[in-house]
DNA sequence: TCGATGCCTTTATCTGGATCAAGCGCATGC
DNA sequence: GCATGCGCTTGATCCAGATAAAGGCATCGA
């Protein structure tokens, strides 16, 4: 692999210093069928705000995100966007055995993505048993978050709400920042009113209130300090 | 395998009168696999309002429902139900993988399962590559259908939830009632609340709303028709 | 240096849905 | 026949959050 000269973007040998290498689907795999996986792939970055693909779209791709955050959202006709979904690192886009996309896909940071041609990359599901199984493993994991977000926003205050985002994403970004307590939010005001189901000035509100009595403390722009997660575990009740 | 050629070759009777026979994950196996689970499962009635698992219980079982309908649910500190999922005949309950159930799974009506210890239906997933990717198949649509929810309860207004609500469940129960227009909810007013993240007077308020408008009808109890789907949808925006 | 732009916050007002409180229809039981 | 209970509806009131409007504060290109 290493002869391959001056492959830029497309690089099968990446998976050896690949960042989600072990949690990733790719992670069951034996050499052999990791070697044919890879071979499929290509890399790409996108850009923070950047569309990887639009609802609607012929689902002819699917793709690990190694590096970075992405939303899956709707806007419907009052312009009003709402997310249903948070992928992080490890995790993947795309529709399987499904002919369109369904939502939005865009980045919420500056992200690195290994992408694979969905028709190809079912081929290799239909020979590789255990690719099966990770995908599903993945899978089942996005369905316990899809219930998680559902009953998120199902609630009726919007404290709750505001409180619960803040616990799920520590918790699912959490490897990034050990002290789990202390992590960035790549979320505008916007999106994560599009996450709870509130306005942008609610969540402002709730914000202000949250670090006014303690809970959170507001680091630039976008870090959060959990200063008392077991309080603000409460108010998800 | 203790040879039985006479067994193995034809559909076990317990799934040979199955009504969900073509549509559950077993509709994938082949005669011998599916004697296998066949062997594996058993059949029990559950009643309306019966709790089939509850939160915190150990995942010790899964299940395919027959028939009827359930829900899974959680409820708060204050007794308020919140529901994250619907369930149909073919579709699958319980956790796989997991160490324990994460809502409460009630049945909505009298229903029938196919229940399978969660350890012997894993081990035949292990053997059967088929089993895999039916049980992917059926999760892939229960993801979908949990972003859709999310979708639904995130809109801000409860016109929306609600008409979007009865699409839905139009959509999923659909073939048990022919013209797709007129069928049965069996949802309490507490439940579609618990649903969509309202209170039942206000869900009672716009079910008596639309009927004002023309849109739907309200037959007995539990029946709906809906008399004008295109304007329902739109609602939905 | 200077707008211009975009995002966030804050204040003021309004409103849709929550809450509180009766009634109503319809079972079931005595 | 009437009482009891339960779920649904309806009305009256209240309030949390939506809406509207303006200001603060970065970054950015000219």
């Amino acid at each position: 692999m290493s002869a391959e000269p001056a492959a830029t973007s497309a690089v099968p040998a990446a998976c050896a210093e690949c960042p989600v290498r072990d949690e990733a689907i790719c992670a069951v795999l034996d050499p052999a069928a990791l070697d044919r996986l890879a071979r499929a792939g290509r890399h790409r970055r996108v850009a923070r705000g950047e569309t990887i693909f639009a609802a609607g779209d012929d689902s002819i791709v699917c793709a690990t995100l190694v590096e970075g955050a992405a939303k899956l959202s709707l806007t419907d006709a009052a312009g009003i966007e709402r997310i249903v979904a948070l992928v992080h690192p490890a995790g993947m886009l795309g529709r399987l055995f499904a002919p369109q996309m369904r939502y939005d896909a865009v980045a919420l940071t500056d992200s690195r993505l290994c992408v694979f041609a969905r028709a190809e990359f079912e081929t290799l599901m239909a020979d590789e048993p255990a690719l099966v199984r990770a995908v599903l493993d993945r899978t089942l994991a996005d369905l316990d978050a899809a219930r998680e977000l559902a009953d998120l926003i199902g609630r009726r205050e919007a404290r709750g709400r505001v409180a619960g985002l803040l616990l799920a994403f520590a918790r699912a970004a959490g490897p990034g920042c050990h002290p789990l307590v202390c992590f960035d939010l790549p979320l505008s005001r916007g999106e994560i009113a599009g996450l709870t189901g509130l306005t942008i000035e609610t969540v402002s509100r709730q914000f202000s209130a949250l670090e006014a009595a303690g809970l959170v403390r507001r680091i630039g722009a976008r870090g959060i300090e959990l200063v008392d997660p077991a309080r603000l575990r409460s108010l998800t009740a």
